[in-house]
DNA sequence: GTGAAAGCGCTAACAT
DNA sequence: ATGTTAGCGCTTTCAC
């Protein structure tokens, strides 16, 4: 099999405490002992067994990230941020989809699964505050995208009643009055803290400011938010006869999944309807229209959380409190609502170096 | 910290080595010795440290899933696909991006990243059949979606060729004779082996097989397969001034930038225009016009790589001899190259309970 | 600055 | 059907 650190250290001539140490880049060590030690680890191709290391030290190098489903675009992009932030650190990522299952999100909290790791990042959707100490968990853990209030665990969420306030009087700014909803959630359990609940709240918090009675024949539930979704909710709501003038689709999916249920139905987008979506994902930029959303500072949460894991992770004796982090979000008005499109480059620009052999 | 073996056998009054037999579900244990132990695993919260036992099988229970991003749509549903098989053969997926960078992907065949798994599900751009050797890894590694001829390797691969050159014929059959192509590659290594190699000779061949030139002004490259890159050179055809009724995308992402593009300069699609993609995403449902694409069948590459994969981390002795799979595809029909949309439910339905709390 | 030895928690061999 | 023992490869005292 593969060579171990004994192996190393006989064909260095040293002891493998010599060898770990110069893994380890400990740095009392004689340059020219390091010098032999580095030649003999790669004349024998030497690589540590991470099971070992683990053993010993406790720590595997591997975060989890526990999302609904990596298939859907926000979490895709949302993954793509956090597997790059843990990388920066050398950390690996085990995704497991909860696939929005409440058992299977009780399984992640309990520790039930994602156990070859280090600590967890979890983004939670049925998890509501009556759970708050089942949180109380023995290891490292950071929620994503809900607020559990008064939880033992360090969150990193958005402003989603700002926001989706925010997006609303984007609309109305417009001048548009009859503003209907895609997203609320099926059934709202009284704690409920999720993110369809909070957009929805901001969405009547702007309706109330600007003196708009909220009209539940606009408000309409779609269950998971994804494009099918999306445009079922929406040819409902064609089909309810409810005039409205303009859209809030608490995702960018369910909203382009709007767009193509308006376009069947021969609806002009944004001359009889205005759409406005939620994360600001890549494809924003390319539907037609082009749709405006709310960037909610996705990669900012990723860096956020896997920088407050990291701590979590290196903590040792007093805990630090936890901590409740929110980056700022901000308005992108595209096609949809009447804005002009930008072909700028807005998808991260990543190395793409040419075909080296 | 957490209870051990020994703890859990202590409390049961039986030794560490029973208590081993009932965790792994070993047959011969007396009914009721197995209770008592169950009842101290519950009591004690005793859950088996993963690294111990890795340390001592040689097994973590974890499989690497190497791909360019998880934020492109056919990766996010490839890895969406590939954590669900290995879900349901109880292994975790870490996921590494290669971000297409050649170095990554030599790491990565190199075992210096994912050292923490049994073996890894890999789908390279940057390797090629001069690396060959390269793939002689000591590990389970199994390649997808291209075809290092004679290399060492199971691979699950796609019919890259023949599936481009059907979906030129679908737009032979529409009557259209000026078939562009876009997301050719940028430079061609000797020993291309890549997934837009192969499609383009897939093109190629169609246009051959009805006696049609092959144009090179009609082929663009495009960089990485994004959005982005889909509709800029979308743009440097039309901005070019060489006609073409029809355009064949190397993936479905460049063609919704595509689609952009076209709408952007007023180009009627399918009238003026018709576009198929590749891969059959979820995306290509909701475009307006929905998208014509390529089912490479995807789910059951997944399916079987993971099966493949798991057979190798499970052999022992004699090696069988690497296998090659091609699952089937077949050619969908949509708006986008004059076929009647439909509005069926093709996402995947996956368990979306109501919130029980 | 380097070495010797203990032991992390588990499974596999062997013994009973 | 159950117990005993050894040891996976590493890090971590504690010596020197």
């Amino acid at each position: 099999m593969s060579a171990t650190l004994h192996d190393v250290a006989r064909v260095a001539g040293v002891s493998i405490k010599t060898v770990s140490n110069v893994i380890n880049d400990y740095p009392h060590v004689r340059p020219t002992t390091r010098d032999r030690v580095l030649l003999a680890v790669k004349e024998l191709g030497y690589q540590p067994n991470l099971s070992a290391r683990g053993l010993r030290s406790g720590k595997t190098g591997v975060i989890g990230l526990a999302i609904p489903s990596v298939r859907e675009a926000y979490f895709a992009e949302l993954a793509d941020s956090i597997i790059k932030a843990a990388e920066k650190r050398g950390l690996g990522v085990v995704v497991d989809q909860t696939n929005e299952v409440r058992e299977h999100e009780l399984d992640v909290i309990a520790g039930r699964r994602l156990r070859l790791t280090d600590g967890i990042v979890f983004s939670p959707v049925h998890i509501g505050e009556m759970d708050a100490e089942l949180l109380n968990v023995p290891f490292p853990l950071v929620i994503l995208g809900e607020s559990i209030f008064g939880g033992p665990t360090d969150h990193v969420t958005m402003h989603n009643v700002s926001s989706a306030q925010a997006a609303v009087e984007h609309l109305l700014g417009l001048g548009r009055r009859r503003i209907a909803l895609i997203g609320a959630a099926d059934s709202e359990p009284a704690d409920a803290v999720g993110s369809a609940t909070l957009r929805v709240r901001g969405y009547q918090q702007a309706l109330e400011a600007a003196g708009i009675p909220v009209d539940p024949a606009l408000i309409r539930s779609a269950g998971r938010w994804r494009h099918d979704n999306g445009a079922a909710a929406t040819r409902a709501l064609l089909a309810s006869g409810t005039s409205f003038d303009a859209l809030f689709a608490l995702n960018d999916t369910l909203a382009i999944g709007a767009l193509r249920a308006l376009g069947e139905a021969g609806v002009r987008v944004p001359d009889d309807v205005a759409i406005i979506g939620f994360d600001n994902t890549d494809a924003t930029r390319f539907s037609l229209p082009s749709l405006s959303s709310v960037d909610p500072g996705r990669d900012d949460i990723a860096e956020i959380a896997v920088e407050m894991l990291v701590e979590r992770i290196a903590e040792k004796g007093e805990r630090v409190p936890p901590r409740r982090i929110k980056p700022d979000f901000h308005i992108v008005g595209r096609e949809s609502t009447g804005f002009p499109h930008v072909t700028e480059l807005t998808e991260p620009e990543t190395p793409s170096p040419a075909h080296v052999h």
